[in-house]
DNA sequence: GGCGCGATATGACATCTGTCATCCCCGACC
DNA sequence: GGTCGGGGATGACAGATGTCATATCGCGCC
């Protein structure tokens, strides 16, 4: 028989980490031996305890799970990896399976498959939903450009042309055509539906 | 020595909602005799099982834990209501606390203060993040009228003026004049501030 | 009965936004 | 060396948005 799997968890509500190490710690196989509510802390936390599985929530200050986990993966290639996460965006499943995770798994899917993924992880097996897999690849890859996906991450919080076009150094007129184009790409109708969807499908 | 502390556990992430449960099912004094996944099974769940602490997230699915928690308290007035959020927002707390909850816990809380409350509410403390009631009490109350907001949430999708004044019956003026009201009233330029901001206080 | 306020509406006006055509520069690729 | 895509810019134009003055109606309050 194996010795226990040793489990670090990043999550950055507090509450909701530790009643997910309540849960693992009912797993007899499993053991929780570390537990980070930063993204930037997950490194350090993994490199000094030994770790088997590294489960990232992605919404975390700091860094986010998926960019902790391109550093974990390039880091302690050994380790395996599981991300976590509330929201089932097709485009955060496409960057987490580049950035080397393991599994994929929904906040809104039955607990039991956590304990399940971290076992099959370690097996070398891959978990991913196959709904969301479906939704990836079916809902194509992002089609904004790096400058547009920054424009359109600056003007979510309501920000005007002028607003946009002096912390952008760019002229307002350019910061138009950026919005146009990704407004055009994403089939909607003006700057605030074009964030919306954006959000939605992970590509912000 | 009195019988065990029998909960009602609301939350629409089942990974989550079974997790707090792990975590409660620690408690010896603590047992999770019911778990539902939106906000309209509460009620009936409640009534069925005789539970003497009713914990509610607020974002679910048919009805929000504030509005479960209102209905519960006119319904069964001797349970007692545990408000459990992801955001602390100052309008939360103080809709839930006329909606008759007895606490009210951000989620990145220590765990420990979950069970606690429970204990507290039962033995009829109130428990409120003091930090949060300083806030709620220093930002005010919510400033628009039922019909600003009414509005600002249905512009908050990014739906055009022509849009709105169909969808809610209204002329487009008339439609322009409340969002620029509301607009005025939270001290911002345009709908989308408007709607960011009314959000993160917890008036949408 | 008068006052104030919220809901609703209109019209006029100034700005902001989104689109389009067109241009320049650069680096990648054949 | 030519073509193409991305970043950046300008100017013109149409349509959307925000502001303001003004009006009516109904309700609650002194």
């Amino acid at each position: 028989m194996s010795r226990t799997i040793k489990v670090l968890l990043a999550e950055d509500q507090s509450m909701v980490r530790e009643a997910l190490a309540a849960l693992l710690g009912l797993e007899p196989d499993i053991e929780v031996v570390a537990q980070v509510a930063r993204g930037d802390e997950v490194l350090a936390a993994a490199r000094a305890l030994d770790v088997d599985v590294a489960l990232l929530d992605i919404e975390m200050p700091g860094r986010t799970g998926i960019e902790a986990a391109a550093e974990l993966h390039k880091e302690l290639p050994r380790l395996k990896l599981v991300i976590l996460t509330t929201f089932g965006r097709p485009g955060y499943l496409r960057s987490a399976m580049e950035a080397g995770a393991d599994a994929f798994l929904v906040k809104d899917a039955p607990a039991a498959q956590l304990a399940e993924a971290v076992r099959k992880v370690l097996a070398g097996e891959r978990v991913i939903d196959p709904t969301l897999a479906a939704a990836a690849l079916a809902g194509g890859a992002n089609p904004l450009t790096d400058r547009e996906r920054e424009i359109l991450r600056a003007a979510a919080d309501g920000s005007t042309n002028a607003e946009l076009a002096t912390t952008l150094h760019l002229s307002q007129g350019t910061v138009r055509n950026y919005l146009s184009t990704a407004i055009q790409k994403l089939a909607v109708r003006n700057r605030a539906e074009a964030v919306r969807t954006a959000r939605e499908k992970g590509w912000l």
